[in-house]
DNA sequence: GCGACAG
DNA sequence: ATCTTGTCGC
């Protein structure tokens, strides 16, 4: 795999990625005055009605693309809902004066639903793509091969985000330096789809590591692997992308169950994914340190088993909550986001 | 009515 | 993730 030239990695990835945005607009601005559709309908159009909350928090920007017809996407319900001019009165007057039926705040949909087309090029590829990725083969990983451990995570400033990888010695403890990526994140953050908006920054910098002979030999991804609801994170993607051994560790659980009813500092629970498929282990949470109720929650990426992946966090456990490679890339990239 | 899902 | 003041604790 380290013939890979990750720059036309992350090209090859960035142009994969359709403008979601682009599909919700061209979609809103398909709806005729005197009809109105939901922001479920509008997920389900773009192939995953999960993204419901994102449709809604992007129409109830002022700043979005369709500010002037969105008063046309209501709830569910048929309530009105809110709207981006802050005033769902100001949204009310809008639709009645299309010609749309109100009474008590709430639209009969039987009467005004539009019926939206499917988006074919949208959640739905990505979620395919997700589903039928196929990772390179993977080799045996052996642990006393690592001689450095990398942490990667991005933070976002007014315009620009910033990508930053710290590289740690094979301790996991002593940190060997950091590097750094500035760009635009074009893909909003949706539950479940958080690797297009983070991965093409992430190959980028990658990139730029391979350039300088700097890639760490396994490496730590703010986010899920395997625990995912198509069992395919951030850092399943990006080490299948690379070809570099990958550990999934975030800070919030995306789905499955803790099995242990309490969690023991330093001890590996495992993270299942329902109580109906208690053999199927998705990934593990752990207790970092004795300072904070909050665990973490770590998942095989790529190229690496689940025995090497907790002596790998176990190395890098020390003072704070996130093992030494992500606080440290987190701290940097933080730092750097502030300013730009 | 309650619960709610990485960053 | 980011927006934000003071506040509690090591």
């Amino acid at each position: 795999m380290a013939h890979l030239d990750l720059s036309e990695v992350a090209d090859a990835f960035a142009a994969g990625i359709p403008s979601i945005i682009g599909q919700v607009d061209q979609l809103v601005r398909a709806i005729p005055p005197g009809s109105v559709t939901t922001y479920g309908d509008l997920a389900k159009s773009l192939g995953d009605s999960a993204a419901s909350r994102w449709v809604a928090t992007y129409l109830l920007d002022p700043a979005c693309g369709v500010a002037d017809l969105s008063h046309r996407v209501v709830r569910s319900t048929g309530e009105i809902g809110l709207h981006c001019s802050g005033s769902s009165e100001t949204k009310t007057q809008l639709l009645r004066g299309e010609g749309v039926v109100i009474n008590r705040g709430t639209i009969d949909l039987e009467t005004h639903r539009l019926q939206l087309p499917p988006m074919v090029a949208s959640l739905s590829k990505l979620k395919a793509w997700q589903r039928d990725f196929a990772c390179p083969g993977e080799q045996a990983f052996h642990l006393s091969n690592v001689k450095s451990i990398g942490g990667i995570d991005v933070s976002y400033g007014k315009e620009q985000a910033i990508s930053a990888c710290a590289r740690m010695q094979a301790d996991g403890q002593t940190k060997i330096g950091t590097h750094t990526c500035t760009g635009e994140a074009k893909f909003p953050y949706i539950t479940g789809y958080l690797a297009f908006r983070e991965i093409p920054l992430h190959l980028h910098l990658l990139a730029e590591m391979q350039a300088a002979g700097k890639l760490p030999d396994v490496l730590l991804v703010d986010g899920n692997g395997r625990l995912h609801p198509r069992r395919m994170g951030i850092a399943t993607m990006l080490g299948g992308l690379t070809g570099i051994p990958t550990i999934g560790v975030a800070k919030k659980l995306i789905c499955g169950v803790v099995q242990a009813p309490e969690l023991k500092v330093g001890k590996w629970e495992p993270i299942i994914a329902s109580q109906d498929a208690p053999d199927e282990i998705l990934g593990y949470a752990i207790m970092p340190h004795t300072k904070t109720k909050h665990p973490i929650y770590v998942s095989r990426g790529f190229g690496i088993d689940d025995t090497s992946m907790k002596e790998v966090v176990d190395r890098c456990l020390a003072g704070h909550r996130l093992p030494e490679p992500i606080y440290w890339a987190d701290r940097e990239s933080r730092q750097l986001a502030s300013t730009r």
